[in-house]
This record gives C-alpha cells, sequence and structure tokens, in this order.
DNA sequence: AAGGTTAGTAAAACCTATTAACTAAGTTGA
DNA sequence: TCAACTTAGTTAATAGGTTTTACTAACCTT
C-alpha cells in the first residue's frame, strides 16, 4: 500500500526505535511546546528514551529547542517545537480548472505558493506544465537552503488503493493515469517521497495534520466544487485515510438522495451531485465550465428562482451532511471547495437543515463541530504536502 | 478506550513481544496450515523469532501442529493451526425479540448455544436472566476443562466509543445503560476480558475475525432486522471496527433516502427504515412486534400490495447498498438479520437494484463480493465471542 | 543560603530479535 | 542403496534498543 502506512507488524527492532520517533513527533505536532518530561508523561516512555530520541530529532532538524517554562518550583522544562526552519514538503493539485502548488513547512505554514488558471489537457502536457511551475516555486526565497522532503499531488478523482494511479476523472476525461510515473520523466525534481491521492482525501489530510489546537478524533472534509467528495481521517500518533476497496470511500456525490430524480452524469438518477454541485448549478443556470458561478449568482441574486435553486442545493448539502453522520460518523465536519464562495445562501440553509433534523441519536450527545473554510483554493494542495511529511516522519 | 486495541504507541520491549505474538497468532488465523518458515516469509520475522513464539503459543492451547506437508525436496514443514480444544468464549445477544447465547472455540466453531425467545425488559431483570442461561451454558459438556477467555455481549443500538455503555436502544426502551456493570452484580460469571458492543458491528467483527478462506480486505454487514444497522471491519492483524464520534458510525438505518417521506420513529422523514425494516413492514401489515412477519408475508403472498411493499422495501435496501458503496466503499458485503427470512421477495429486487445502479466509478473495477445469511440465529452472538477472541489475544 | 522539587543525562543492566551455524528430515538421482 | 541436495527448524552468541538507577542541572521557597 504505497499511499498508507500502518504500523501494523513488527519485524526487528528498527521498526521500534521509528516508532517511537515518529510517535514522539506527532506528540509535539499536536501539542506544541511540551518538554521531554511531559512526552515521557503522556507516550509512556521513559524520561531517557525521550531524551535521545529528541537529541537525533534536534540533530535532524526535525524538532528545535523554544523557552523555558517553569510550572510551580523544580528546573523549568525546555518547550519543544516542530522545527520549521530546515525542511519543506511539495504539494500540488491538479484540479479541474487549473494547477496550485504550495511549498510549506512542518508547521504547515505556506512558504510559497502559485496557480494557474487554465483546465489540465490531457495528462503528459499537464505533467510538463506542472513540473515547470514546481521548479519556478522551488526558486522561491523562502525555500533557500532547506532540504525537500518530497512531493505530493492531489487529483479530482478516485486513486486506487493498491497503487498511486488515477483511476478515474470524469471531469478531465482521464482514466487510469499514473501522473506520477508521468512526473518522473520531467527533468530536475526533487527526489524523496512521491505521493498521489484523491483532492477531499489530501485536504482532510492537511487540515487534521496541521489542525490548529488539539485535533478532534476524527474528521471528515466535505469538498464541495464541480463535483462533491469527501476524505475522512482518523488516528491518533498515524492518522489513515481510510480508502475503500475502489478508493471510492468518500464519494457521497453519488449517493442517491432523491430515487427517481434528475440525470447525473454518472448514469443514475437522484445523485447528491445533481441537486449540489458546481456541475449541476453551472447546468442549471445555463453557465460554462470557465464561468464564475459564484459571480454569476450574485448578478442574478434577486431572481426568485435562482434563490430557491440555491436554497434547495444548500439543503441537500445539509442532507449529505447528515446522512454522512450516520453513516461515518465522524468528530468533526469541514466543508470546503468551491462551492463556499456562494457563501451564506448556500451555507446557511445547509446548516440549518442539519440543525433541523438531528435526531434522537444526535440529539442526546455532544453536537459536532463544523467548520467552513472559505477560501479552500490551497487546502488539497497543502493537504498533500502533509501526507508527504507524515510519510517522511517515519523514515526519519 | 476499552473496545478497541490499536497498537499504535511503543513503550517497552514488552508491547513487541505481545505484537508479534499476535501477529503470527492472526496469520495462523488467516491460513491454516502453515509452517513456522512460512509464517517467517510472510511476516517478515526470523525463522529463530517465528520458533519459539509459536513454541509458547503452543504450551498455551493457543496453536498445535498438524500433519507434515512435503513440498518438493527438503525438510517438510509443520502445519501450525489454531487449537480448537483448549479455550472457549461466550458471546451472548440482548435481541429486541429475545436472548442468544453461544460458546464458541478459537476456530469460531460452536461448542454450544442457547436463545430463549422473550423480549428483554428492563435492564437488570435481563441481566439476571442472561447470567442465568450463561451459567446454563457453562455446563455443556463440550466446554468441559476448556478455559473461558471472557464474555462479549452484543447490544441492539449504538455503543459509547469511549465506554462500554449501551448509549439508546429504542426498541428496548433503554437509555445509557452499563450492562456490563449490571453483569457484574450476579453470581458466579467467568473471569477474563468482558466486551460490550453495537449488534451490528459484533456480527461484522465475527464474520471477518471467522471468515472461511482469505478474509477480504474490509467488510459491511447490514443488519436487516427491526432496525437496520451495519458494522464495519478492516485491519489485516488487528480487525477494527470504527466506531466513530457519538458510537453512530454504520447507523445507515437513519440515512435519508427519500426527502419528506414517511415519519420514521426517530423523529425525521424518509430515512431508510420508513421503507425497509421490521419495524415499517409489520406496521404497514398491522402486524404485532411478536408476530411471525415472515410467516404473515408467505400466508399474503398472493396480495399485489403485499408484493409491492416487499418489492419496494427490497429496492431500498438495494439503494442502501449502493449509498453505502460510495460512502464507505467496503470490500464485501455480508447481509444478515431477520429480514432474510423473506428470502428471494426481498433479496432479489435488492441485488436486482445494486446491479443495475453500478454507475461508471463502478462498472469499471472489480464487483463486490455479496454474501446473504439465511440464518443469523447466533452471528452476533458469534461475533461478540470473536472480539473476546481478538482481545484476549494481545494479552496471550 | 539551604532544602525541596522538577528536568534532563549517563552508564549499566536487561530484554528481545537477529545472525550464523547447526541439526533434522525429507527428496532426487546415479 | 546411498550420497548429494534441499528445505525446516533449533541453538548460542551477538546486536540493538529501552529501562533502571543514579546522577547532575536548574529553578523556587523559606
Amino acid at each position: 500500500m504505497p499511499n498508507s502506512f500502518t504500523p501494523q507488524t513488527a519485524g526487528d527492532l528498527n521498526y521500534l526505535k521509528s516508532l517511537n520517533r515518529s510517535t514522539i513527533l506527532s506528540t509535539v505536532r499536536r501539542s506544541p511546546g511540551l518538554s521531554r518530561a511531559d512526552i515521557a508523561l503522556e507516550t509512556g516512555l521513559t524520561k531517557a528514551t525521550v531524551g535521545s530520541v529528541v537529541q537525533t530529532l534536534v540533530e535532524r532538524g526535525w524538532l528545535r529547542e523554544g523557552e523555558l517554562h517553569a510550572r510551580g518550583g523544580g528546573r523549568p522544562g525546555r518547550a519543544l517545537y516542530l522545527d520549521g526552519e530546515r525542511h519543506y514538503m511539495l504539494g500540488a493539485e491538479v484540479g479541474v480548472k487549473g494547477l496550485r502548488l504550495v511549498a510549506c513547512n512542518l508547521v504547515g505554514e505556506i512558504l510559497a505558493s502559485s496557480h494557474q488558471e487554465a483546465p489540465p489537457a490531457d495528462p503528459v502536457s499537464t505533467a510538463t506544465r506542472l513540473a515547470k511551475l514546481l521548479n519556478q516555486l522551488r526558486e522561491a526565497p523562502a525555500i533557500a537552503g532547506r532540504r525537500c522532503l518530497g512531493l505530493g499531488v492531489a487529483v479530482p478523482g478516485p486513486v486506487s488503493p493498491t497503487a498511486p494511479i488515477l483511476s478515474l476523472a470524469p471531469n478531465l476525461g482521464w482514466i487510469d493515469v499514473d501522473f506520477l510515473a508521468l512526473l518522473r520523466e520531467e527533468p530536475d525534481l526533487p527526489d524523496g517521497v512521491w505521493l498521489l491521492d484523491n483532492e477531499a482525501n489530501a485536504a482532510a489530510f492537511g487540515e487534521f495534520y496541521f489542525f490548529e489546537g488539539m485535533p478532534p478524533e476524527s474528521l471528515a472534509y466535505i469538498s464541495a466544487d464541480i463535483g462533491i467528495g469527501c476524505g475522512v481521517v482518523s488516528g491518533e500518533h498515524f492518522p489513515v485515510v481510510p480508502r475503500g476497496y475502489q478508493g471510492l470511500v468518500g464519494e457521497i456525490g453519488h449517493t442517491v438522495i432523491q430515487p427517481g430524480g434528475a440525470l447525473c452524469h454518472c448514469g443514475n438518477r437522484g445523485c447528491a451531485e445533481t441537486l449540489v454541485s458546481g456541475w449541476a448549478l453551472r447546468e442549471s443556470l445555463g453557465l460554462d465550465i470557465d464561468d464564475s458561478l459564484s459571480a454569476s449568482v450574485q448578478a442574478r441574486a434577486g431572481e426568485a428562482d435562482v434563490q430557491a435553486l440555491i436554497q434547495r442545493a444548500g439543503e441537500a448539502l445539509g442532507l449529505l451532511m447528515l446522512n454522512l453522520h450516520h453513516t461515518l460518523n465522524p468528530s468533526m465536519l469541514i466543508l470546503g471547495g468551491s462551492l463556499m464562495w456562494l457563501k451564506g445562501p448556500l451555507i446557511e440553509p445547509a446548516l440549518a437543515y442539519f440543525e433541523a433534523h438531528q435526531n434522537d441519536l444526535l440529539r442526546q450527545s455532544q453536537s459536532v463541530p463544523i467548520k467552513i473554510i472559505e477560501d479552500s483554493t490551497f487546502t488539497a494542495a497543502r493537504g498533500a504536502a502533509a501526507q508527504v511529511m507524515a510519510r517522511a516522519a517515519i523514515e526519519v
């Protein structure tokens, strides 16, 4: 499974060492500023072990020592943080409307980014185009002198769970593309970990991995764009993105929520995507793929049928959120994707529907936090970079 | 997390030893008859390690040596199997219509079973009733001389992911019941691992853990009974059942598939359970909870509206299966629960709907195997026993 | 300034898997 | 029939990691 790491079988002691290293790393990532003693307490490792592991991590540029913090009497502990200065990861998204790239550091800060709004053509030329942009990005002064950990690429379609291959991208017209292989043909790209993943999965992973504050137990990221996808993540020290048998985990855009409803481009009727998606809304408004949906909607905001259309789309989104809750039951929901540019008229009906239809099962327990990412231009690209970091961390 | 084990952080070397022990155990469980050398090859451990671990496992009655098998030249390997003679696990299901109990061995064979068809009253008296039945079961001759690994209890409602507490069983009228605590008050029950889980989760786990032949990567078990639930399992050596934030993973009966449809007992409209469930079908046919659904349906099989009702229910089930595929995308689907007694008239429309609505995403990849359990009387109880074994195995 | 408290380090002991060499037990073929 | 070969499994020494234990460091309280 080239796209995931689950430490499930032992082997040698190296395994244990690497396990401890990444456990400590993830402990600091989840709560920056812990001291060696804190880490020992939290992980169950001894102070001595933590001390020696931290030393190597500091030497290799993954951790840095921070300020002292005194707590009552006794020698104050030395705060530890992920070192944001010595490494970077490249993340890219091949989106339906263009290419987006970021370089970010171990803390998830974007050091440099670029985007080029022009739909990808065929896979080969897109690889060439992306390679050029990547090499331009690597010239950025903020990156100078850092080591590159690798490159993650997010794509708009399911990726095979057994190999890093994009199996189908309906909105690009690509089928079974080994995009990383194409990229490898390009000159001057950096070594390191190379990963390919679905755009929603990558975004979900990034939001979880670089979560500000203590991350939830699990998280679902709904990507509302041309189509509707969803990525799921959970796992304390080793966040895992379930992919499923055919890489279709979270393809909620094609769950049927209106039997006998409108015809979807997938061939079925009543898919969620026929009610809420960039594709369906553009269709209903008579727009082209290149037209700005939010601009058009804003321009026609006064028209009753446009209002009703967006309202219905919002309610369908709320229903999807509810169904997701009764199926995957994540600890947190994040809404992202270009549809978020529609703002209140779409989002408010969605939230209202979600709130109004909490049933007995949900009502009695703590309600689920919902976060909305208004501008998710680089969310997937940064998420792909996060996946690179997670993989590199276990090989430190 | 008393209900799950995920080996994620290291600690000491004991951890590693136990990890290797249960890895080897699960390797033999998944492919019975392997030799020590085979295991070494498959797990990546050395022959020496495998040899010593296998020795302790044989001594402790978890593995037994079988026949020799010669493959070409060279010394023949000694086949290894799980030892079905020295241990047993107790599994029980507190169902809406009665109590079901099994004692089974490490291979998943049911050594003894009993069921008592009378709806559970309040939690306390039910615990007393179950305890009596358990102690009766333990007198069975097939169990004599074996060590009991523990007791697993399956219940018809979501279990809190943080504590072994049944949060809500709408069909029993129970709320926040600590059923294991009640059981512990009863005399003479055996020690060992005690677990509580949702009935669909337990069934899913059991079907996965005791799968005949090589188990799929992941599996979803749809429990079609008074309500509709679903359990999911995946994980090679350490199968994991995701529970979610509030224990609602797989509560697909309350996903909405017909907005504005019939009123569900949960308060919402158009839940799947309003179309396909023992509850809704009895309602439509004017039956009591105690009436046999399958008998009534068979008696009225000639009536057109009954036929249509069952047909619609089957189609709703097929739609649920399809939506599940676009959300959790398991490698295998298993259908169980008392609704399966309705046989062809329900199942055929479900399978037909599922087949007919495979969309582009599904069509190009290998289709998903579907297994139907006609008689799932003891499936959940045996699954609960399987969970006990899995837990006990990591502490061997 | 002495005593108390917590943080972190150093060296030895310990434990487990590996390595490498061995024995065991079958098949093949002259 | 027997030597050569091949694969299975065991044994003893080694290596590599974590822990234990004892220590030093550094700050606060009185």
